[in-house]
RNA sequence: GUGGGAGUAGCUCAGCUGGUAGAGCGUCGGUCUGUGGCACCGAAUGUCGCGGGUUCAAUCCCCGUCUCCCACCCCA
């Protein structure tokens, strides 16, 4: 026994049987649903280049320094240590043996650098390139230099400075990012790999984990699952945006998922006369009645006054409820695609909710906008968000491509199924097998090989057990059958089936067995 | 990142403001060598989250730390 247990790291778990059938369901339902609807499954990978989500959240460093699963990759990463090392050494010039260390350590950092250059890991820069050239000129000098003078300790100090430079500020290296969603991902393989050469609108579909640094809490982890598609390409017809949301709400109705509500709305698209005038027209009217508002909301008029909309303060919903709604300012394009949108979802008999407050807090969002919420998820009640983005592509360096998706936040869909009693049921087995005696043994292999065969779920004891501990264990292990293999069955090759649900018995051929079970 | 609550057996929890740990459920075994669910009997499993302090003595009091939960922040 170790003394300390190793656990899975802050923000992570395990997700075990019976749970796991629930998110195969779900999972399986998904791939299903959507592929009715025509859409194709991606699976990108889960760790990208930092800059790729650096330039599709937008400049905002918080998220991406605070909130991203962000680190140098591996040969880069030595490089990088090396330095940290480095400008950390307190004063290598004070004695013989810590000087010649440290005159080691920046000698390995001048050479990893240029291995991994030269492997391809990293790219010299106007930034970098000048740092560590400096570095290498003061090192040479301060080679010939000896211990303890001033020469030496001004030129430590400078190669420290330089690497300073090199390792902090250049960035020296890849940096990379464990996903934190998979739009940007789904956009840069739909540049990367020419789709829009395919017939369009290219509608795509991907599920797995994504990481986000986040303060843990309940249905929010550092490793999470989403469920998402993504349309790519072709018009911006209205139908477009409203078969998304109808393919939808059919997938969490086919998973009996209750209390879901789809709020709507349209925020617009970024010119002078749609939504700028109408964030203008609102901070205009916020800052009028900013005494009145908290101090987050007094930061957001700034920073962002759309989010002030979301606020969920109660002193603060009349003041937000007089505010001017983005309704009445869409210029005629929005306003037609939006009124299209709600006509065509009528049509499809999808029901939702017009939420005027409804915003997105990236600027690449425009126009349709909406989220699902479902009963009982506490504070972080929304399972599904969404909305157009018609400029991101090109954003990321595409050519000009519309965009519509959505993301399920997969463990809050588990859990709003869950405490709706729609959870799992533990995994029974369809037969037990309860053998005795060892001539019996290889029938009962053959039994279990030939059950299996024919798909059903079949347990075959390791050892010998009585038969009253056999059907014991077949009745935990929530058996529907136990299949009796004993002397006499094997003398008259008739086994005995016995339904553990109603205590039934039954002699069988083997043949009939087979027969039997699938008829039931 | 901020604030609050909680961590005792596999699970749910009890444990008197200090005297080195308990129940129920579950697991395993037995009563029971060809018949399960019931019943009865028995057993195993705990560095009382971790580290330090106070004390003759700490699961209990104090400090730190980790993890979980709740709220905030944020929400791609």
């Amino acid at each position: 026994m170790t003394y300390k247990q190793f656990q899975a790291i802050r923000g992570t778990r395990d997700l075990l049987p019976p749970d796991t059938a629930l998110w195969n369901r779900v999972e399986q339902t998904a791939h299903e649903v959507f592929t009715t609807y025509g859409y194709g499954e991606i699976r990108p990978p889960v760790i990208e280049p930092t800059e790729l989500f650096a330039r599709a959240v937008g400049g905002d460093t918080d998220i991406v320094s605070k909130e991203m699963y962000s680190f140098v990759d591996y040969g880069v990463a030595r490089v990088a240590a090396l330095g940290n090392a480095i400008t950390d050494w307190p004063d290598p010039t004070n004695d013989e043996k810590d000087f010649s260390a440290y005159k080691n350590t920046v000698s390995a950092f001048i050479d990893t650098y240029h291995r991994a250059v030269a492997a391809d890991e990293l790219h010299p820069s106007s930034a970098n390139k000048p740092a560590i050239e400096e570095v290498q000129s003061r090192f040479d000098a301060l080679r010939s230099c000896s211990l303890q003078n001033e020469k030496s300790r001004e030129l430590a100090s400078q190669i420290i400075r330089a690497i300073y430079l090199a390792v902090r500020i250049a960035e020296l290296g890849d940096y990379v990012t464990l996903r934190p969603e998979a739009t940007a991902s789904v956009c840069r393989a739909y540049i990367e790999h020419n789709m829009q050469q395919l017939p369009q609108p290219v509608k795509l579909y991907y599920l797995g984990p994504m990481f986000r640094r986040e303060r843990p809490q309940k249905g929010r982890y550092r490793q999470f699952y989403q469920i998402g598609a993504e349309i790519l390409g072709g018009p911006d017809a209205p139908a477009i945006d409203a078969e998304l949301l109808e393919m939808l709400m059919t997938f969490f109705a086919k998973l009996g998922l209750e209390g879901t509500t789809l709020d709507i709305n349209s925020i617009g698209h970024a010119a002078d006369n749609c939504r700028r005038g109408y964030v203008a027209k609102l901070r205009e009217e916020l800052l009028k009645v900013k005494d009145k508002l908290g101090a987050d909301s007094q930061r957001r008029i700034e920073t962002n006054p759309l989010r002030v909309l979301d606020s969920k303060l109660e002193h603060e919903q009349p003041i937000i409820a007089a505010l001017p709604r983005i309704a009445d300012h869409l210029c005629d394009d929005c306003k037609t695609h939006y009124a299209a949108v709600k006509r065509d979802l009528d049509l499809r008999g999808v029901a939702y909710h017009e939420n005027w407050r409804l915003v997105r807090g990236l600027d690449y969002y425009m126009r349709t906008t909406f989220e699902i919420t479902a009963m009982d998820l506490g504070s972080q009640n929304a399972v599904c968000g969404g909305g157009r983005y018609d400029g991101l592509v090109e954003l990321l360096g595409g050519p000009p491509t519309k965009g519509i998706g959505f993301a399920i936040g997969e463990d809050r869909l588990i859990l709003s199924l869950q405490e709706s009693g729609k959870g799992a049921a533990p995994q029974g087995r369809d037969v037990y097998i309860a053998w005795m005696g060892e001539k019996t043994y290889a029938t009962a292999i053959r039994a279990a090989k030939n059950l299996r065969n024919a798909g059903f779920s079949v347990e075959l004891p390791p050892t010998e057990q009585k038969f009253g501990k056999a059907l014991e264990r077949a009745s935990k292990l929530g058996a529907r059958f136990a299949l009796i293999l004993g002397d006499n069955e094997i003398q008259s090759g008739e086994w005995t089936l016995k339904n553990l649900a109603t205590s039934e018995q039954q002699k069988l051929t083997e043949q009939a067995l087979l027969e039997y079970l699938r008829r039931t």
